[in-house]
RNA sequence: UGGGGCGUAGCCAAGUGGUAAGGCAGCGGAUUUUGAUUCCGCCAUUCCCUGGUUCGAAUCCAGGCGCCCCAG
């Protein structure tokens, strides 16, 4: 007989680690497993310096929602560790953040993390803690397959569905994690919060990037990589000069606002190359994407990539950003490496970004993997070959 | 210094007697555990200047000033 968590034993002697940002989703999580009568750990991870940030509200993991968490835990009553993480933190997410704008792509730093402190060392010390599993408050959602490994699925409130945060997950991490907001919507969350007395009950939901205090993260790339906010040219899509910019940092593809030229219509950024730290712009028609080629692929559906991808290529749904449902496509394994053919084309979408992949386009999907997007070929341009990227003619 | 044209917000631009459209850019906000996108709001008491006509002028008249084009 299995218990909630979907292990052998009785909740009371089974160990779980839950990571606590402070905030009410990993609160909750925390409170529910403990009511259940698990053996529950909260551990808080201090990721970054705590004056700046301390009193911005959607922060998580330094000053304030470190007491939060105290807090919780205290009154739900579970031992609680703070570890010091920050310059762990500072190298894998913070670092590679800077890096990769000054290589002119957009990354996602909350993979980052999730990948390489949440599921990475935190998962560690989680076992080297005595705990079974980890637990967080994701909206996501982790089932047992028939064959005993686990899947990753959509949350049931599509609208809070994290799991294009995860697809990174790899399946020796998803045996070892449980997400058990998955199923619940915020609002019940909210209400669990407050049944059980948690002074974080109507605490503010995070967002923006946890680092960055002012909400101005060029300010953070500036003054780690200051040689990547040089001036540039800004041009059309035929080369020709427009005006200049202070800094590729500042732009990402897709952009509308902050560009400063006056043409009649909207001008959108459609590539930065950072080379040449010039910034290609043109009509929104020219942000349409059809094509992507990915690095760094993560794959857990059933089988293995190659097989999984049959030779005219895999139809399945992804998501190349965080607030759309996922949207046909077609997965290949090619010589030039993992390639997603976006059906309906896709605008805004750029380097560095993720694609995660999905057995269906709505529902709690199955969250079959994903990856970095390294490189994107226009749809109107995309004739089948497999070069690079190319600047677009304009109608 | 003959002829013609034009001067409306940072840019483009509608408006030819009835009390300043629109787009772009900019700014602010909403949305968003990434970046964007999108959406909403704001943005000329004043139309190159000075006088005049009129109940009323960006619009008509006169004179300046400044650009542009064609002839020199």
């Amino acid at each position: 007989m299995l218990n909630s968590l979907e292990l052998e034993g009785r909740p009371q002697d089974t160990r779980v680690v839950v990571a606590m940002s402070g905030g009410v989703d990993s609160s909750v999580t925390a409170a529910l497993l403990k009511a259940e009568g698990y053996d529950v750990v909260g551990v808080t991870l201090q990721l970054y310096d705590h004056g700046e940030a301390t009193h911005r509200k959607g922060a998580c993991c330094a000053g304030q929602d470190i007491h939060d968490a105290r807090d919780v835990a205290a009154r739900i009553g579970i031992p609680h560790y703070v570890l010091d993480y920050e310059a762990r933190f500072k190298e894998a997410v913070i670092d590679s953040f800077a890096d990769s704008y000054a290589a002119g792509e957009t990354p996602v730093p909350c993979v980052a993390c999730n990948q390489s402190i949440k599921f990475l060392d935190l998962l560690e010390t989680a076992r080297s803690l005595g705990a079974k599993v980890m637990a967080t408050g994701h909206y996501v959602a982790s089932r047992r397959l028939a064959d005993g490994t686990r899947g990753l699925f959509r949350a049931r409130e599509a609208e809070r569905d994290q799991s294009y945060f995860l697809f990174a997950t790899t399946r020796a991490q998803l045996d070892m994690l449980r997400f058990p907001l998955g199923d619940l919507t915020k609002a019940e969350t909210r209400d669990i919060a407050r049944r059980f007395g948690l002074t974080v009950a109507d605490k503010h939901d995070s967002q923006d990037i946890c680092f960055v205090p002012t909400g101005h993260y060029s300010q953070v790339i500036e003054r780690l990589r200051p040689e990547a906010a040089e001036p540039g040219e800004i041009v059309d899509l035929q080369g020709q000069v427009l005006g200049r910019h202070d800094g590729i940092i500042h732009f990402t593809v897709g952009q509308r606002r902050g560009l400063g030229i006056a043409t009649g219509s909207p001008l959108h950024v459609v590539r930065v190359d950072a080379a040449s730290r010039r910034v290609i712009v043109g009509p929104r028609e020219a942000l349409r994407t059809g094509r992507l080629l990915l690095r760094d692929v993560n794959w857990i559906g059933d089988g293995m990539l190659d097989e999984a991808t049959a030779a005219e290529g895999r139809e399945l749904f992804v998501k190349v950003r965080s607030t759309r449902e996922p949207r046909p496509a077609l997965l290949a394994v090619t010589p030039a490496g993992v390639e997603v053919t976006l059906l309906d084309g896709e605008d805004g979408v750029s380097p560095g970004q993720a694609c995660a992949f999905y057995d269906a386009p709505d529902g709690q999907a199955r969250v079959l993997g994903g990856g970095f997007i390294r490189s994107t070929v226009p749809m109107h341009l995309d004739a089948g070959s497999g070069e690079r990227i190319v600047l677009p003619a304009a109608e």
